[in-house]
DNA sequence: AGCCCGATGTTGACGACGTCATCATTGTTG
DNA sequence: CAACAATGATGACGTCGTCAACATCGGGCT
């Protein structure tokens, strides 16, 4: 460990780093990811997040007013990387039953491995300022599936109604089973090979026809 | 301190309250659940709640070793008020749909008046010693729809395959549709309100007959 | 150029929290 | 009645989020 400038064999200045961070804030949402992940949303600590990118305590204070902020942030984001998920499994060449099915595996697979951030994601927390970015991501997350349903709605693949009823069915039961696998009482395992019969039951429905 | 051992006309002493609580746990409980559903999780504190009942800071650690294990209690509590509901609203003698939808009614609505409870108890923090409770409450509460999808499935009203997997279909819409309305992106009048619809849907699939 | 200011980082403080060790007060049981 | 276990009280410790005051940078203005 060297000091200083060039070399500096000075055991005791860790590195001369330069006052200004350069990239704090994406650094601190991507150490906040991670913790997140390994160890789940109550073990994030501001001061941790800080003492991880090498800054002050009060440094993330710069960035992010709040705790609930960063949070308000790392959801953001959330909504950024499942939606290209969704829009990236999305192929609308196919059948409508393997198009549901596609869609329907992208989202269990995002949420099983970002089970913690869905949660945050979810939460009823975002004072209305945050709000308004927030309602937008959920739109365009929803926006995935509602387009599916709708096109299918042409071609007279579906049942008629309120589309929005029928997109609220299918989401909701893609929330469920994704809250399931999520929270431990269903095997991520088992609940992504069940996606074809879950998808197959949605469509022809619980009674024999 | 002084005062008194019996009447004290010391002003400021509050009460000459007895120095044993007598009903500590439950008083905790019952106030925890309290700012639970008034200020949500984050705002629960061991310290406050001790306040309340009038308490040293440090007695609601004789009763739950942990914060958490307090909040296991709690899920745990939710578990049972949960499943009496569930079996109050159950009625065998309706026919399918309208026993489903009643079951579906009285899940979303104790979902939406208890929607931080019911986060507490989906939360995957459940250690393994109070898991052993929590799986068995949990099993008793998805009893109840197993038991209604299982008799229709022997009357031939419900199309054939393992139970569990039809249980998980219809589990899972419902703990959807309870997350939309708990997290606040479904108002909760219209959650009930379109429970029949959804319910119809659900037995008969979204594909056209 | 040189100054100045806003953005960013640091330091120190404050109050709240969860938890622990130690001590005090009970009711109960042998 | 004496010892004990259960329950409460007190005080301490370390961590946390947040704030105010100060330090240091870089980029824009004249």
């Amino acid at each position: 460990m060297m000091t200083s400038s060039t070399s500096g064999y000075d055991v005791r200045m860790p590195e001369s780093r330069p006052y200004h961070h350069g990239d704090l804030r994406s650094t601190l949402l991507a150490g906040a990811e991670r913790t997140l992940r390994e160890k789940g949303v109550g073990a994030l600590s501001l001061r941790e997040l800080a003492r991880e990118a090498g800054v002050s305590h009060a440094a993330p204070g710069r960035h992010f007013k709040d705790k609930q902020a960063l949070l308000n942030a790392l959801a953001l984001a959330g909504y950024d990387r499942l939606g290209q998920a969704l829009e990236g499994a999305d192929d609308p060449a196919l059948p409508l039953e393997q198009r549901l099915t596609g869609l329907a595996r992208a989202y269990l697979a995002f949420a099983i491995d970002n089970a913690e951030l869905l949660e945050l994601m979810y939460a009823r927390k975002h004072e209305p300022d945050a709000s308004e970015q927030m309602a937008a991501a959920v739109d365009r997350t929803v926006g995935s599936l509602e387009r599916v349903i709708a096109d299918a709605q042409k071609r007279g693949e579906i049942v008629a109604g309120d589309p929005q009823h029928l997109t609220l069915l299918t989401g909701a039961t893609l929330q469920g089973i994704a809250s399931f696998a999520a929270g431990g009482m269903l095997a991520p395992g088992t609940a992504l090979d069940g996606i074809d019969e879950l998808v197959h039951l949605l469509l022809h429905g619980l009674k024999p026809r």
